[in-house]
DNA sequence: ATTTTGACTTAAG
DNA sequence: GCTTAAGCCAAAA
């Protein structure tokens, strides 16, 4: 029984997309479009994020911007805590970004 | 059904 | 290196 519909084929797949993500490990909003099946919804992804109060069901904090900048976030001290919670998890951070080529997910 | 917006991305100045 | 512009997608009003 579903008591949670799906919203919509788009949705439920980037939400299953950020549970995939690795401890230590981000994604680019491309990358998790692309996955979804549309290569230029990068926007769209992360709208599903904030439109989506799943924040314990899906890690969006997992997922950063396509140089590696951590954006949005509206929680905590907003991408601070993203920071710091991404370095806890073992993410290599290069100044403010992420090293994308340590610490991107490659599925 | 139409319009607006939004946690994006890429290109150009 | 930073700012501005345009393009693109999908959901919410």
């Amino acid at each position: 029984m579903s008591n949670e519909p799906t919203r919509s084929v788009f949705f439920d797949k980037v939400y299953d997309l950020c549970r995939q993500i690795p401890t230590g490990k981000v994604a680019t909003y491309g990358q998790l479009a692309k996955l979804a099946g549309s290569p230029r919804a990068a926007r769209a992804v992360g709208m599903c994020m904030k439109t989506n109060p799943d924040a314990p069901r899906t890690p969006c904090h997992r997922v950063v911007a396509s140089d590696g900048s951590l954006t949005g976030y509206s929680a905590g001290d907003g991408v601070s805590t993203k920071q710091l919670m991404l370095q806890r998890e073992g993410v290599i951070f290069n100044g403010s970004k992420v090293d994308l080529q340590v610490s991107q997910w490659q599925p």
